[in-house]
DNA sequence: GTGATCTGGCACCGTTCAGTGTCAGTTTGT
DNA sequence: ACAAACTGACACTGAACGGTGCCAGATCAC
């Protein structure tokens, strides 16, 4: 997809080569679109809205997308993988302790959804129901979560007791169940504190972790 | 919403009122709203298609709804309501055992997604990012369906160690998790026979349940 | 400085669609 | 039979938007 004008034979612009250049004004799209799709919706959003809030013209978004769906695709690979690192990143503070993993993932997870309402909204709302090849996306990106929360909890699964399709169904109805308790978190009008929805959350999953376990 | 021609004075017209007369296009309009937002989505959906499908021109759209958004909601609303009742059946054929109840209200859940596709498509992913109107009815339905379990899981439960905010919380993973295991279901390209997602769904909702009631 | 290149702004075209109006033909009441 | 009401088909308008092209001015290489 885009054209990335495969000679590098250009000038120099203020100070940065053409491919530097092309690159800067695609982030700086991607960026303008998590603004937009996050804050007004994809479907209202128009070329023009999204390179207005770039600081763009129509002609560098073709520049770097076919279509305003690539550009979802883009902005939704961008959220959702800084959304996963968070995670992982918070579950790796948890250190060696499962229960603490699975409490700092949690953490991260509702911090990071607060922090930015845009990311919930691109996550776990706009994306759905655009067409074929953007619901491709969501699936894969969910199962990304589902591969995520097993490692997480793998180390603690007695998977001889388990069979593998069984425990990814169980894994993505954890993922669910987060994700719907963080959509009506982020929604209600008058939510309840951060610390009460980890909680709710953390009950959740050490209920199931519980009768996967050996222990 | 709509003009439904306050008077009721007209004539009949092959042997129906003309209240009756208007009541049935606009059934119809719901019918092929669900048929075509269940279908090719919400998206790609014109008020002509709509009418085509249902076999009435654009002056009838605009005798029963405003706009296509009306639709939408109307359409979600009456899938939706099915398939509350649906699983409302399931449970009370599960009798007086919660496990028994639990297990009906999934099986006919998952019936429900599995026998016709358009309702996930609709109630779960083309009502979503919208807009303002229809996030909120999208709210109402999903509080109606945590109310729901909070019935059928109510008398197992032990009120007074769970404050009731915790226990609407966690009805709301619960519900989120199941909704997540169907809609995995629905998309995967091989997708599991439907007892074992229904065996998934119920080790979530039997561990959070052991957790939560006083046994 | 001078010409080539790059940028941003704008104009333009074609399409699609919501929403309204018109009208000929059909059904009903009398 | 005749007029009033109803129906369905189609034409029309105006707005929004995707996508392309053009041009004046800024920036760079030499």
């Amino acid at each position: 997809m885009s054209s990335p004008s495969l000679d590098e034979t250009g000038r120099t612009y203020r100070g940065a080569g053409p491919r530097q250049r092309q690159e800067e004004r695609r982030a700086r799209l991607v960026d303008a679109a998590v603004e937009v799709f996050g804050t007004s919706g994809y479907r209202s959003a128009t070329v023009e809205k999204i390179c207005a809030t770039a600081g763009l013209t129509k002609r560098y978004f073709y520049e770097s997308f076919d279509d305003s769906e690539a550009l979802l695709l883009a902005a939704y690979a961008s959220v959702t993988d800084r959304l996963r690192d968070s995670v992982l990143r918070g579950a790796a503070d948890g250190g060696a302790d499962l229960d603490a993993r699975v409490r700092g993932a949690l953490t991260a997870f509702f911090r990071s959804v607060a922090d930015d309402p845009r990311i919930p909204r691109i996550a776990f709302q706009e994306v759905l129901g655009i067409g074929p090849e953007v619901d491709n996306a969501y699936r894969r990106v969910t199962r990304s979560f589902v591969d995520a929360v097993l490692v997480v909890i793998g180390p603690a699964v007695d998977r001889t007791a388990f069979p593998d399709p069984h425990l990814r169904t169980l894994a993505t109805g954890l993922v669910g169940a987060v994700l719907m308790i963080a959509q009506q978190w982020v929604l209600s009008e008058n939510p309840q504190p951060i610390e009460t929805v980890i909680a709710s959350a953390h009950t959740i999953l050490s209920a199931v972790l519980g009768e996967l376990g050996p222990t």
